[in-house]
DNA sequence: CCAGAACGTAAGGATTTCGTCAGGGACTCC
DNA sequence: GGAGTCCCTGACGAAATCCTTACGTTCTGG
């Protein structure tokens, strides 16, 4: 059964949480702060962590680092609407996946699922397989369902593989730029703006409806397959 | 049973790996630095190598240079999210796969089989057929459809087998230099233009429309069959 | 509903990378 | 010693790629 780790000081909240959870066949444990969590944690070796960014003790950010020092279970990170700044850093401290108070609870299990899904075991083919393209990560080639062969030049497809890597993860603008341009050049978002969209052309069968690489405004960019 | 070697210098991974590998059947044997990775690859003869990056005392793509020097072991490199420039250099030294950490202790074993089986004597095509010529990797040779017989000379041999055995995937222009050349070679991009050019001469049906040879500007060169 | 911010798109000049030719030096083999 | 082969090197036009500018569109908060 997968096992889902909430962090959270709101007990209605974890109230909600917990019922509905366990209503979809998980195992659920709670821990009301920081310094608790990392300690349920290296305990219960969770499947899904899903993280409050108001926690009374710990930054936030500091509990991912904790936990990324030595898991790379996926991480959800509930924020509220004024905690643009925290979630940015909490993204970029290696959470997965954020969504935002107040939430549809459908929206919350829909990501826990999706969370699940990624930390299964991995397959040691990597190609990602999507309706209308194949991406070889191996061979550095991208190949059409048609047949067709899309070409890509180098910051094209570093563009492409950095998010690929992270499928389904939001990936923030700042980690893309530091990535592919260096630490120099993490504000010129214009830089990605270009080549997001040189990309979708290539890529998306309609580029002005993006279907694979999502755009996340003000945060960054998500590939879905 | 298969013997895996660990190099890493974080007490608490290097436990959980082995705890991990060991539950997995492996044998593993431990190194908390570059240097006696090499002293313990050259005493254990290992079936999988597992090396981290960031090492105490030498630069992780020297220990794979160490380590290819006289052997072909699988290795998978562990690297930080920000050591994308030092795991694009591993790569090219000879690394076989990578993992950002954090990463998933499923998704690393994973690898490990894979590597694994990569590793067994895995018995070589000698022959790869195009529609206007055959190469014969074994026999160092190769023949047109039309009987005639291709003259090469070392280098531009070299090349094509560099290509050929890597067919499909991408070559970066590093690894061609570093292989054929030496790695104090490796800016020498020149050196590739003029001896692909002599080769798609003797090989292409029409060398400046190169349908076998192809050139992935800004990165490298592909062989397509 | 409006202003400002963030995003998407197109196009052209600057820069890098590539292809090609040709000639000289080092080496081998007769 | 001469012929031949092979590799390295330089020069230059062609091609590909990247950066930048400009402007229109969408999103967001008040």
């Amino acid at each position: 059964m997968t096992k889902v780790l909430v962090v959270d000081d709101e007990p209605a909240l974890v109230r909600a949480l917990r019922v509905n959870l366990k209503a979809h066949d998980y195992d659920v444990a709670i821990a009301y702060d920081g310094r608790s969590a990392l300690t349920r944690m290296a305990q219960d070796h969770p499947d899904v962590v899903i993280l409050d960014l108001g926690l009374p003790d710990i930054d936030g950010s500091q509990v991912i680092d904790g936990i990324r020092g030595w898991s790379g279970v996926p991480i959800i990170v509930l924020s509220a609407r004024d905690q643009e700044r925290e979630k940015v850093t909490a993204l970029d401290a290696g959470a997965d996946d954020y969504v935002t108070k107040p939430f549809g609870m459908d929206e919350l299990l829909a990501r826990v699922r999706a969370a699940a899904r990624r930390g299964q075991p991995n397959e040691d083919e990597p190609a990602v397989v999507t309706d209308d393209f194949v991406i070889d990560l191996a061979a550095t080639a991208v190949r059409r369902t048609d047949g067709s062969e899309v070409r890509l030049t180098p910051t094209e497809w570093q563009l492409l593989e950095a998010l690929v890597r992270e499928r389904g993860r939001l990936v923030t603008s700042q980690l893309l730029l530091r990535q592919i341009w260096g630490p120099q050049y993490e504000r010129e978002r214009h830089y990605l703006r270009v080549f997001v969209a040189q990309l979708r052309r290539k890529l998306e069968p309609d580029p002005s409806n993006p279907r694979y690489i999502r755009t996340e405004a003000g945060m960054g960019y998500r590939f879905v397959g």
